[in-house]
DNA sequence: AACCCTCGCAACCGCCAGTAC
DNA sequence: GGTACTGGCGGTTGCGAGGGT
């Protein structure tokens, strides 16, 4: 049997006050980020080592932009999730400041939503074959329909643009990247540098 | 004013991959 | 090669804020 990650009696849970985040900031500045396991006690926190480096990746690492997306972050988060799927991690590689947590949000609350909207599965970035709106069609008149996948019209005329891999039919809504795509080198991905 | 509902976000949980022994 | 440990990731939950009735 695995060992629970901490000790869970007698660990904190919830949201983190000033005291705590204080302590955790002031630890990793002295010692620097790792060794999660051992953080808490050695930084005087009663919480457990993920939750310290949650808190920390999240919310209080100093290079962390806040606020809303740009259009043009917004743009970049689709277009990635169309390529990598829910590689959330990935994705906020691509935007400097910008986390997994918050990309994950972003995109359940906004992004997820606007493409329904649209008549756009946002599983697949497919045009839904019915619509599940009354509007989604007049609405997702205003793509490049020419696409099987449902980028903004503006991304359908770049000439480097390729797709990591062909959807084949329905049971690979989340292609996932591999070795070779997920490579610096990829042209694909060079797109988005 | 009180209640209900929805939304956004921070945080937690469980799983997996990498690594050390 | 097997096991244990650790860090990292994605899915999900829970709570507070704000808006509507």
């Amino acid at each position: 049997m695995r060992k629970p990650c901490c000790d869970k009696e007698g660990t904190n849970k919830g949201a983190w006050s000033k005291q705590e985040d204080q302590k955790l900031i002031d630890y990793i500045h002295l010692h620097g980020e790792g060794c999660w396991r051992s953080l808490p006690k050695a930084a005087g926190l009663h919480r457990c080592g993920k939750s310290c480096r949650l808190r920390w990746i999240n919310y209080l690492r100093p290079d962390i932009k806040r606020g809303n997306f740009a259009p043009d972050e917004e743009d970049l988060i689709i277009k990635l999730h169309a390529l990598l799927g829910n590689r959330w991690s990935l994705i906020a590689g691509r935007l400097p400041g910008r986390t997994d947590n918050e990309v994950k949000n972003y995109w359940n609350s906004h992004i997820r939503r606007k493409l329904i909207n649209m008549g756009i599965d946002p599983n697949n970035h497919k045009l839904y074959q019915t619509s599940p709106l009354p509007h989604a069609a007049s609405s997702s008149s205003r793509l490049n329909l020419d696409l099987t996948i449902a980028f903004p019209a503006h991304y359908s005329s770049s000439p480097t643009f390729t797709l990591a891999q062909e959807d084949d039919d329905n049971n690979n809504n989340n292609p996932k990247p591999t070795s070779e795509n997920m490579d610096e080198s990829n042209p694909t991905l060079l797109l988005f540098q």
